[in-house]
Order: structure tokens, then C-alpha cells, then sequence
DNA sequence: ACTTACGTTGACGTAAACGTAATATACGCC
DNA sequence: GGCGTATATTACGTTTACGTCAACGTAAGT
């Protein structure tokens, strides 16, 4: 599975796959639309650990239930290669927003844990007056 | 906009469709797929303030990054109108699921924020090194 | 009667995010 | 040296969640 020869921050394809429940359609994919750019070996994908870390950085993003166009804007955001001043302010605002929206989801969440706790309540209750019954 | 001689806890498509942000075709298409169904006057939906809460519901659920279908098991949740024992204890297992995905988004979400908030003074940091330059 | 605004039902189109073969190449192994 | 396993590319299919006409009905205002 694992090879042995290479240095252990070098992942193959079905390897990092596994690893995150994906399967190598999703990460050739993701390498389509420029998400993920591992190196080749010949033709082969080679994943390095930052590429491990930025598929990590996506998954985090779909759970999140971001589109894979939030995640590479996020993800950018952690390599502001362009140091101009302009990009710089539009990306603070980027950030802003992001966290606007995280805010918002926090609040959802909250709100959502009370009903499941009332439901739950809900349905132990019924389930004991059932077994009295 | 709102009529006048009808209770004020029945909506208009229109009107319940502005008040969320979202397009009368949406509407539709959750009645279409059984997420809503309001009542009619004739051919026109009336929307009670029930139709109203559903709505609400999923959309929070769409902030949260779930499917429909998901919105559509959870707000189940709060009608248990089988007293089946046997659905009762799977939905409280459904419960369960939820609250763990959930609390997998807090997580989520708390690291975000902290990498947001890492990205947001790199940037901010950069540009009083570049407006100083 | 004419316009304007809102409502209805189809029905086809679309973007995102992959799924699913089909086919070909290369590697390790018994 | 054939076999299995992993990998590659290409390409068409699929699901979700609506968008976008088209064509029509209806009620209100002027």
C-alpha cells in the first residue's frame, strides 16, 4: 500500500484518498479545476503534504457546506502572494464576510441543538408513555 | 402588497418569497417536492404562518450547508406523528447523527474563524508595512 | 376595453460536483 | 510472462436545486 522508498510526506493518489474518505475521481477533479496541483512522478500524481493539507482545508469547507469556490477563495487567502493594496483590502473585506457568515452559522447551529434537544425530549417522553401503555 | 381583508398570518407567494430573499420559483419547487404545501383560494397558494416556519426551517438548514432532504428529515422531527416505537428510536438516533454533524461544524467553524482571523492580521500587517513603504 | 400586476402550469436549461464506464499504460510478483 | 493492481485519460451520465422562458388566467385600476 504504502511505499516503502519514498519519504513519508509523499502520499499516492488512492493513499490520501482513503485517508479523507474521497475517491480519486474527487481529487482529479479537484486538480481540473485547479484546486489541487500535485506533482507528477512521469504520469503519476505525487501529493505532498501541502497538497494533503489544502484537500483537508476543502473537506473542512464542504462540511462547512461552502462551495468548492469559497474554499480556493479561503484557501487564498492563506497565501496572499499578490501583495498589492488593493487585493489586500478586498481580501480583508473577503475575510470579513466570511466570518459574517460563520457567525450566522454559529447562530443556525445554536438554534438547531435547541430543537434537536426538544425533539429528543419529545420522543423519550412518547417512547415512555408508549411503554407504560 | 398585503391584503388588507385577510388575516395577517396568511402570505402571498410574493410576499413570503420576498420576506426570505428567495425567488416564487423556489417556492414552487419545494411544494413540488413535498417541502411546503400551502394551502389555495382557488388556483392561489395561501401560506400560513405554519408554511411560513417551514420555509424559515429549511432555509436555516441551507445556511448550514444541508441537502433538502436533510431539512426535510429534520423538520419531520418536530411532528412525530407515527407513535411507532420503532421510529421513534430511529429518529433519535437521527437526532443524534445531527447533533454530532453539528458539533463537528462548531469545530470546524472555531478553526476557520482562527485561521480567518490569522489571515486577517497578515494582511493587516502587510499593509501597514506596504502603506509605510 | 386596455393596461398592469400577480398568479398559474408546463417544460426545457443550467451550474456544481462528482459517478461511471471504457480503454490504455506501467509495476510488482510468482 | 501472464496476472493482478494502481494509475492515467477521455468522455458521457447523473443528481440537486433551482433559472428561465412560454403561454395563459384573473383581479384591479383608469
Amino acid at each position: 500500500m504504502t511505499n516503502i522508498v519514498t519519504s513519508s510526506t509523499e502520499y499516492s493518489i488512492t493513499d490520501l484518498c482513503k485517508e479523507f474518505g474521497v475517491t480519486t475521481r474527487t481529487a482529479r477533479y479537484y486538480e481540473d479545476i485547479g484546486l489541487l496541483s500535485p506533482s507528477r512522478r512521469g504520469q503519476t500524481r505525487v501529493y505532498s503534504s501541502a497538497d494533503r493539507t489544502r484537500l483537508r482545508l476543502i473537506l473542512r469547507g464542504k462540511r462547512l457546506g461552502l462551495s468548492l469556490e469559497d474554499s480556493r477563495q479561503i484557501i487564498d487567502m492563506y497565501e496572499p502572494g499578490k501583495t498589492n493594496i488593493e487585493q489586500l483590502n478586498s481580501l480583508v473585506d473577503a475575510i470579513r464576510q466570511q466570518r459574517e457568515k460563520l457567525n450566522q452559522q454559529l447562530d443556525d447551529i445554536g438554534n438547531l441543538l435547541k430543537d434537536l434537544n426538544k425533539a429528543e425530549a419529545a420522543c423519550i417522553d412518547a417512547l415512555k408513555t408508549n411503554g407504560d401503555s
